[in-house]
RNA sequence: UCCCCGGUAGCUCAAUCGGCAGAGCGGGUGACUGUUAAUCACUAGGUUCGCGGUUCAAGUCCGUGCCGGGGAGCCA
């Protein structure tokens, strides 16, 4: 007989002969019988096992602790008790694999997320951990979809590469020599001898790459791992983090700005829509207001102010800050923080901001002060996506980068773009991880990445 | 990296002024029951994060290191 998954048994609607495989979560024993609750991890719910102490079904429900991995055959019958529609009587089980009732980690109860984390090989199994595996799963779908209904191509940038994106944090140097000769070496004969002849790094970013094919394909993205050696301890950070890079040509910030709200918002309808019954776990257990902030990230547009609105609004908020504002100072935390979650009260996009905060490829405006990037702030999470319209003009892009105190040199190539067929266009990151926290509520970026890397932080 | 809080049984946490190391859950054993975070009884389980110090006496006080959490900076 086939197997089934469980997510498909529910939903079939009709009794019947089944094959069911996954991994017990308790087990109840009455006189003569047990219950099994079972998951296989296609979904939240798990199935209710009936089995009787008979001789032959005895054997393999002795070993059948929470934790152990099962196939159950048996008749899918409506439940006699309260409590779950259908359940299995069994006619035949398989032990695949015990699990040590005393040394297995998982209990039939709440563990803290900061325990859960030590044993991330097992937190899978959890409800939490398994509903959001499946929403980030669900989640990297609907972002190829939405791209993809756009027209826009899915680029690969390299993960290695010799450029340091500047602005973007510091990179992980990478060398295949090893370490104790490396040390013995004069820069020269190292770079020499390292395996591309020259310094080598994790991304930071794969921005850079994708403007050159945004010049030729019109509208692309990316969507790969990202890696920073920020010394960054805190809930929103990774080492190692997932981001969705779009870049449009003949595009302009207003574009930009567009692109990443309905970006956000076809996110979060498609998680409500799509994974619905692992959303309710999280409303209920993770964020009793999730259901509400998703909802109304739909109902209204975004806010959108530039920089020095923004400074207006928070020195009329009569709000005293830690961080006082002034004309020419990015954005505090706590700034942040009141304009999404207490004057507007839904997303913001704050815009144009002061040159001297930004990085040298964003489009200088023409008051020659501030230049068009873009910021997406979300409740709770703050900065969810940034971008720019970049610079598309020769002069002014070297001598931005001549005022940053960048050689050109090493950006030949992406100067080439600016000398051949330069024309608009622009982009943004939006950072995976903490669209997931959106969606969730999940409140630590460790706890919406499998293994997560931090610093200090590298096992599993 | 900076500031604040914490580290006690497998997990979550108590322990009064410095004076015998505790509970719930989980585990084991048994009873009972169409159970469902089952229930009831009994039971085992400890380097109180490490190192150093003060004291007749340290989980508790002091120093230091490590780890975790929250906040900040950097950003996505």
């Amino acid at each position: 007989m086939q197997r089934t998954r469980i997510v498909e048994l529910l939903d079939r609607g009709e009794g019947g002969p089944v094959l069911l495989k996954g991994w017990v979560r308790t087990r109840r024993d009455a006189k003569g019988f047990s219950f099994l609750e079972v998951n296989d991890g296609s979904c939240l719910a798990n199935v209710q096992v009936v089995a009787d102490h008979t001789p032959e079904l005895l054997p393999a429900l002795e070993g059948m602790n929470t934790g152990a991995a099962v196939a159950v055959t048996g008749e899918l019958v409506e439940s006699p008790a309260s409590g779950q529609r259908w359940e299995v009587r069994a006619s035949g089980l398989i032990l695949y694999g015990g699990a040590d009732p005393e040394a297995f980690p998982l209990q039939k109860k709440r563990h803290s997320d900061e325990f859960l984390r030590t044993i991330a090989h097992l937190r899978p199994r959890t409800n939490k951990y398994g509903a959001m595996l499946r929403v980030r799963s669900e989640m990297a779908f609907a972002v190829h979809d939405f791209f993809r209904q756009r027209g826009f191509f899915h680029v690969h940038a390299p993960i290695l590469t010799g450029s340091d994106c500047e602005g973007a944090g510091e990179m992980f140097r990478v060398s295949n020599l090893e370490p104790e000769k490396a040390v013995i070496l004069d820069p020269r004969a190292r770079a020499e001898a390292e395996f591309f002849g020259r310094p080598a790094g994790l991304t930071v970013s794969g921005q850079l790459e994708a403007e050159l094919m945004a010049l030729a394909l019109g509208s692309v993205y990316t969507f790969g791992p990202t890696f920073r050696a920020e010394n960054s301890n805190t809930p929103k950070h990774a080492a190692e983090f997932w981001m969705v890079e779009p870049e449009v040509a003949f595009a302009d910030l207003k574009d930009d700005m567009d692109l990443a709200e309905d970006l956000v918002r076809h996110l979060v309808r498609h998680a409500l829509s799509s994974c619905s019954s692992d959303l309710a776990l999280f409303a209920s257990f993770v964020d009793k207001s999730l259901m509400p902030t998703l909802e109304g990230m739909l109902s209204a547009p975004f806010a959108r102010l530039t920089h020095a609105e923004a400074i207006r609004v928070l020195q009329a908020s009569g709000r005293s800050f830690e961080f006082p504002v002034h004309g020419k100072s990015d954005l505090q935390t706590e700034h942040e923080r009141f304009l999404c979650e207490e004057h507007f009260k839904r997303p913001v996009i704050v815009y144009d901001y002061p040159k001297e905060i930004k990085a040298f490829y964003m489009r200088l405006n023409d008051d020659e002060e501030t230049v068009a990037a873009m910021d997406l702030l979300v409740p709770r999470i703050g900065e969810l996506c940034g971008g720019s319209q970049r610079e598309e003009r020769m002069d002014v892009l070297v001598r931005r980068m001549a005022e940053a105190g960048l050689p050109e040199d090493p950006y030949w190539w992406y100067l080439d773009t600016r000398r051949f067929g330069t024309a608009p266009h622009a982009g943004f990151g939006l950072g995976f991880e903490r669209l997931l926290m959106l969606v969730t509520g999940i409140a630590n970026i460790r706890d919406v990445i499998a293994y997560p890397r931090t610093p200090g932080h590298l096992e599993f």
